[in-house]
DNA sequence: CGCGTGCTTGACCTAGCTCAAACCCAGTGG
DNA sequence: CCACTGGGTTTGAGCTAGGTCAAGCACGCG
């Protein structure tokens, strides 16, 4: 599945990655189109990944087709850490993505090298435990329209407040996410419009206006 | 909250968190009764567990009352690293419990010392994360039933297989582990008698034997 | 223009929650 | 010895949040 397409175009790119993997580890970065598989669950995990732009979810899946995103991923999220030889989870880009990607040999090799960046990594490791951990109260305890006010306030916070919130993911996505079906969600947003706290950019549903950041969060507990 | 019982009793003990905290970063052990509190959400992360002997429960906790329980922590697991400077959740025990502590520092320091032992540690960690991960998978995703087979099986697992499976917490912690209320637990757990995949033995609920495990894998998924 | 994908909305259904009652020990005190 | 108490558990009877199924609309694209 993967779409190589700048090549042999290796070089050393910005970012955690490249700090931790060491000058000497080159990266390569790929491109994904909209839909593609990153790699799949069960797969060797031969790679450690890192978003340069676009958006991934990794998901499992169960064996009659229900599915759990454990989470979204932005430009400079990491992703792809495995203890064992095997990925745990499958991932795939939701749009167009580029991704740096660096062996995992590299940053094992960097580990014992540089033990500052090694703690960097040990820090991206623990800050995707703390998203699990938060995720599995929402997922566990939380209603519907608490846990997409939650979801929209996460995104907010990540896209770093921007003025209107683009969400890459369409509402099956989001379903996955927060362990609802998709017409809840709709159903939640369009509470969520109906009381003031969100406003619909255009004709389009996934430009997103939150009108009220203390509203959302009141109701994301 | 802290129940010291060995009072200045510091020693070096087996296992892994002595390795990684190094010969000459010394373990205390500390004892808790039933029910009390190692530490809480948002107290100071100033060292890191791992448990001789006991039961504990990580939990996060939503204002009205709601709880998440993370995990259950048994004799050999570690839990309580942190990125930041605070915890992200609770530890309780639930039945009395032995754990062995060091100082994150000691950890920390260990860490840029000796890189084999770190990658021990960063190995506890993304064990962690695996956890995590698939328990996402089942809250969001599975139903009662399953929920409940995939945690006797989880439970058996890591009693190795027990003859009779020995459960230390009560159907309230079941239930807030699985995302369930404890009467939906018990529900659960009396269809599974019904269908002849479980026993209880004697007149107690705690201590269970497992008649059909592949029976259960079926319907964990 | 026709088609496919994504989104919304409505009507209905059901898994799991709530509320309530009853039971079963284990521990305590008379 | 028994009575009493208080967790913990089970079970039943309803209720409701969210799932299912279905229809219809809007947009973008070949």
């Amino acid at each position: 599945m993967l779409v190589r397409t700048n090549g042999a175009n290796r070089r050393p790119i910005d970012g955690h990655l490249a700090a931790v993997a060491g000058d000497r580890a080159f990266c390569s970065e790929f491109k994904y189109r909209r839909g593609t598989e990153i790699f799949g669950e069960d797969e060797d995990a031969e790679y450690v990944y890192q978003i340069s732009s676009g958006a991934v979810r990794t998901s499992k899946m169960l064996p009659d087709g229900r599915r759990q995103i454990n989470s979204f991923h932005l430009p400079g999220d990491m992703f792809g850490f495995e203890n064992g030889a095997t990925h745990r989870f499958t991932a795939e880009a939701i749009i167009e993505t580029v991704v740096s990607i660096t062996r995992r040999c590299n940053v094992v090799g960097a580990m014992t090298n540089r033990e500052k960046d090694a703690m960097n990594l040990f820090g991206f490791v623990t800050q995707n435990l703390a998203h699990a951990e938060n995720h599995m109260l929402l997922l566990g305890r939380k209603t519907a329209l608490e846990k997409v006010a939650a979801f929209l306030l996460e995104m907010d916070e990540r896209q770093s407040h921007p003025n209107i919130l683009i969400l890459p993911m369409n509402r099956r996505d989001i379903g996955d996410y927060l362990g609802l079906t998709l017409e809840t969600v709709s159903r939640a947003f369009s509470t969520l419009r109906d009381v003031q706290l969100l406003r619909f950019d255009g004709a389009t549903q996934r430009r997103v206006k939150l009108l009220d950041l203390e509203g959302l969060v009141l109701r994301s507990a």
